[in-house]
DNA sequence: CGATTTTGACCTGCGC
DNA sequence: GCGCAGGTCAAAATCG
């Protein structure tokens, strides 16, 4: 029973998002971020913080993976995850357990032997444990840049798909535990699924962060959905229309079980009329003043992503390019860069969208939301904050990558 | 020389 | 209990 939310799309793209239980793979293709309920990294804190610490670069040879911020050529996409549970395969390398350390995610028992207490906690780490958060888009690239710096750690096929599936680390700092997947889908090979899990524990450059903001809103919003949808609390389609009524068919939440998954579609055309008429819903108004925006960012960033990564978007992005949100003052001349800042700049920015999905999602889950919330709410917050720097300052043109 | 990628093996979880 | 599949590790190879 996974229960799906359509949320369609908003002018440019439709986001899937979907919430599955169980193994991911199988229910889902691919969920991307998850969000734990701790609340250490958030994406947000780190990245807003800064602006752009971004790494340094360091990394040659991720280049490739890595968006970097600089040259945004690439896509731009940063999931952030919390990752939680650590598999016990002895990993522990890096650095200190707890906290970032990249840890191995498959929800291993909670329980380890752990105390009680901790069990309790378990539990409810365990039902949100694995959020993830997912991005479908059609590149040709092996990869999405989403601003991080991705190091493979593995490879391997998965069942049902002739195309391998790649394992990638965030190596922008030592012990960030995001982890992400890249697979192409079996059925389209032109799709590639990126699946995003944990959070990052460090400074994110804005492109990054508009990809983490992105997902930990949906995440946030999935594990609130999730626990409610399993309760029987929350319809998820009521959810994710409340969250994204402009898109219906962009974004689908899954809930199912432990990993709820949150998936963008981006594959999908853009349909702006029906973007138009989704989006007005004078209920929603309040808190997602924004979302269009949101997609759109999204879409462009996507878009440009995928003229560079050779992925070809589904036409006319280009055409629908909406300048960025208000939030971002954009510049005159809307370079390929500035649409990249300004999408990025849209989602980042955009705190209203992820507090608004939290607001909503709060709502109408009459609280139910809360329990996650810690973490969701962290995220969002953080996020939000980030954002709110971010976007007040437009300043993401500050940002190198423009 | 250092860092990253590749690839096979190992470990864990889940279903039968 | 066994087998399957997913995920991760780590040694070797490759690249800048």
């Amino acid at each position: 029973m996974n229960t799906l939310v359509r949320i369609s799309g908003a002018s440019t793209y439709h986001i899937h998002v979907q919430i599955a239980e169980g193994r991911p793979e199988e229910k889902i293709q691919e969920a991307v971020g998850s969000v734990v309920p701790r609340q250490f990294m958030e994406l947000g804190p780190s990245a807003t913080t800064e602006t752009d610490d971004q790494p340094s670069n360091t990394t040659s040879s991720e280049e490739r993976t890595h968006s970097g911020s600089p040259h945004n050529h690439k896509n731009e996409m940063v999931p952030f995850v919390h990752h939680q549970d650590n598999k016990a395969k002895g990993i522990g390398r890096e650095e200190s357990p707890e906290s970032e350390g990249w840890v191995p995610n498959k929800a291993p028992k909670l329980s380890n032997g752990s105390s009680k207490t901790s069990i309790d906690q378990a539990t409810t780490e365990a039902t949100m444990r694995k959020a993830r958060v997912s991005v479908r888009a059609r590149s040709e690239a092996p990869m999405i840049t989403d601003g991080c710096q991705w190091r493979k750690y593995g490879q391997k096929m998965a069942k049902g798909n002739p195309c391998p599936r790649a394992y990638y680390r965030c190596t922008m700092a030592v012990g960030c535990p995001v982890r992400k997947q890249v697979q192409r889908c079996a059925e389209d090979r032109t799709i590639l699924i990126t699946t995003y899990e944990g959070t990052h524990n460090h400074p994110l450059p804005p492109a990054a962060m508009a990809m983490a903001s992105t997902t930990s809103a949906a995440a946030s919003m999935l594990l609130s959905g999730s626990m409610s949808s399993a309760d029987g609390l929350m319809n998820p389609n009521f959810l994710a229309r409340t969250i994204l009524p402009c898109s219906s068919s962009m974004a689908t939440i899954s809930a199912s079980a432990p990993f709820p998954t949150v998936t963008l579609d981006l594959t999908q055309n853009p349909n702006p009329l029906q973007f138009q008429r989704s989006v007005a819903p004078s209920q929603f108004q309040n808190p997602f003043q924004t979302p269009p925006q949101v997609p759109h960012a999204f879409a462009q960033t996507l878009y440009n992503q995928s003229k560079f990564s050779g992925l070809h978007v589904s036409q006319h992005l280009e055409a629908h390019q909406v300048p960025p949100p208000q939030l971002h003052h954009q510049q005159p001349q809307p370079s390929f860069a500035d649409t990249l800042s300004a999408a990025t700049a849209a989602i980042t920015a955009d705190p209203s969208f992820t507090a608004a999905l939290a607001a909503a999602i709060s709502s109408i889950m009459g609280g139910n939301a809360q329990p996650n919330s810690n973490n969701a709410t962290n995220n969002t917050a953080s996020t939000t904050t980030t954002n709110t720097t971010t976007s007040n300052g437009n300043k993401i043109g500050g940002f190198p990558g423009n």
